[in-house]
DNA sequence: TATTGTTATACTCTATAACTATA
DNA sequence: TATAGTTATAGAGTATAACAATA
């Protein structure tokens, strides 16, 4: 239940924490893979999709912004940005600055396309949740927007 | 048209749970992303660590139970198996009762390098700890058994 | 010269389908 | 017939290296 009792004064190299941070690592990844199959848009990849949301709430972007953010190589982003703009959901343009740059952004079919999933992602939280009981999702709620911060550290 | 068979629980289908799941699904998916490059061991892969995870808490398993449990086809868990007997880190065994099936356990080379692991993850740990305070990590450590009951679920 | 993005290529991981052997 | 595991093959996704255009 509480790691406290033990470790009153946590400090962050301590075996409890490595502990926690062992039980990240793992459920971390198979849940990575669970998401993987239980994708909401078959036709996009997880990163695909998570591009998507990266520009919705960026606005706009370059391929090398993008590919620092998703922490993959310019290659790859190189042909993740294709795959969109070949499915309409994204646009290049021309950077105003530098010409080498290009800057893209979402479509109006993305948004509409993001709006769809988020309904789509409700139906699989309504399934997980009759294994959770409200205080697990209560922790969950909490810990989301450190897990956010922990994937841009 | 209505979700709500999907969703006979309603409080765990409201906005803010969507917008939690939302928020972890993202996470998650770069988290898993960095995991793969801050791997501690460079020679195996995240699935390859997980099983042995798997092992060194169960200590033993057959393929077919593996596979299940890390949310990969059988034909994958063979190859995976095959990767980590070669590198001398499991070792496989006729099952007692049925001879269609084989006993995966780990060796003691996998046991010291898990050991030598868990140094070189506090270390990792250590650099983000500079990145959170102690109420972010509460969180963190409060949500690590619910991620890996999600993962399992 | 350094940087942005692209092309060409190869690798890693996983999946599906078909097969073998036990049950 | 059904099940556990394997073999063979294909596909998705990413990386590295070499290159082009611009700064």
């Amino acid at each position: 239940m509480s790691y406290a009792k033990y470790m009153p004064d946590l400090s962050h190299g301590d075996p409890a924490d490595a502990a926690a941070v062992n039980a990240l690592r793992s459920a971390v990844m198979r849940l990575g893979r669970r998401l993987k199959h239980q994708r909401v848009d078959e036709s996009l990849s997880p990163t695909e999709m998570s591009v998507l949301g990266t520009l919705a709430r960026c606005g706009s972007a370059t391929p090398g912004e993008l590919a620092r953010k998703e922490h993959v190589q310019p290659p790859s982003m190189t042909r993740i940005v294709a795959l969109l703009e070949a499915k309409g959901l994204v646009r290049l343009e021309p950077h105003p600055d530098d010409r080498r740059q290009k800057v893209v952004s979402q479509t109006e079919t993305a948004e509409a396309m993001l709006e769809e999933s988020r309904r789509k992602r409700n139906a699989w939280l309504a399934s997980l949740a009759e294994g959770l009981d409200e205080d697990e999702w209560a922790k969950l709620r909490a810990a989301a927007p450190v897990l956010e911060k922990l994937a841009h550290l």
